[in-house]
DNA sequence: CGATCTACCTGATGGC
DNA sequence: TGCCATCAGGTAGATC
């Protein structure tokens, strides 16, 4: 569910309160979770070292400790990361959890399993993470660079929905931003990438980056499901401010068309069949 | 190589 | 109320 300013709000509540903290205990009962390594390895590397900072991209979490070595996390479709103190109950599906100073938990709650956790050197982490290693332009750590986004998608002939769902071009994107963008930039999600011009490609990449500032801003974007909240458990505003996502037939905010959905690749994209073109 | 499908899971929801 | 089908924000791996 998360993507780029889920994964963003929850590093910065990540800096503010683990940063500086030891890892006294690692717990991992979840099943599949830990993966890439054992999870003996996982708690014989992180027990006793102390975390030094945060990295995001794309979708990716990493947690630098003092030995060099780096946790990397994926929330997938319905991880959480929350902090919470030991003696509040863990929710169902906690799969793995961190105590840091002997004082609070960090702990990886994962209903669907799809997300993950492992430790890795600088050096192991592109062999042992392919999909990290192969990330493309991350609109928030080189917000600028209308090349490197331009380039990634120069010559491609696939659908703009797919090109900005692809980790390896735009590191970031998921289902409801590349609408949320393909809205604010008025380009139909099937326009394809070699018939952009170049206004059209300068206008996804501001949209890109405004849309996505705007939302970290408003601390992601929860759902029904709730399935989003940041590290206290809490969830996000940007849902509010949504132009197009699950707004089915309710009327377009720039134009009043009714905002279309259709099912897309076995996904729902949602848009407005006026104002995009 | 690129494009497209499926599998991996649990839980919420809506129709009958 | 219960049963069943469908849907949910992501990615890796297989297949064409």
């Amino acid at each position: 569910m998360p993507e780029l300013p889920e994964v963003e709000t929850v590093r910065r509540d990540l800096q503010r309160e683990v940063v500086g903290c030891a890892v006294t205990a690692v717990e991992a009962p979840g099943r599949r979770t830990v993966r890439r390594v054992t999870k003996e390895q996982l708690g014989e590397r992180l027990s006793g070292r102390t975390i030094t900072g945060t990295r995001r991209r794309g979708k990716y979490l990493m947690l630098p400790l003092d030995s060099g070595d780096l946790v990397v996390v994926h929330l997938r479709m319905s991880g959480q990361l929350l902090i919470a103190e030991p003696d509040v109950p863990r929710p169902k599906h906690t799969h793995v959890v961190l105590t840091l100073e002997d004082r609070w938990e960090l702990r990886f709650v994962d209903p669907r399993t799809f997300g993950e956790v492992f430790v890795a050197s600088a050096d192991e982490l592109d062999q042992l993470a392919p999909g990290l290693a192969s990330l493309g332009w991350d609109p928030l750590l080189e917000p600028d660079d209308f090349e490197a986004f331009a380039g990634a998608l120069r010559g491609r002939r696939g659908p703009l929905k797919a090109l900005l769902t692809d980790q390896r071009l735009v590191a970031g994107l998921g289902n409801i931003y590349s609408d949320e963008v393909a809205h604010a930039a008025r380009l139909r999600h099937d326009r394809t990438g070699d018939g952009l011009s170049v206004q059209e490609l300068r206008r996804l990449h501001r949209s890109i980056v405004r849309i996505l500032d705007a939302a970290i801003e408003a601390r992601g974007s929860s759902l029904a499901d709730r399935q989003y909240v940041d590290l206290y458990g809490q969830i996000g505003a940007y849902q509010r401010q949504h132009r197009v996502y699950a707004r089915e037939g309710r009327p377009c905010r720039r134009c009043r068309t009714a905002i279309a959905r259709l099912k897309w690749r076995g996904r729902s994209t949602f848009f407005c069949p006026t104002c995009q073109v």
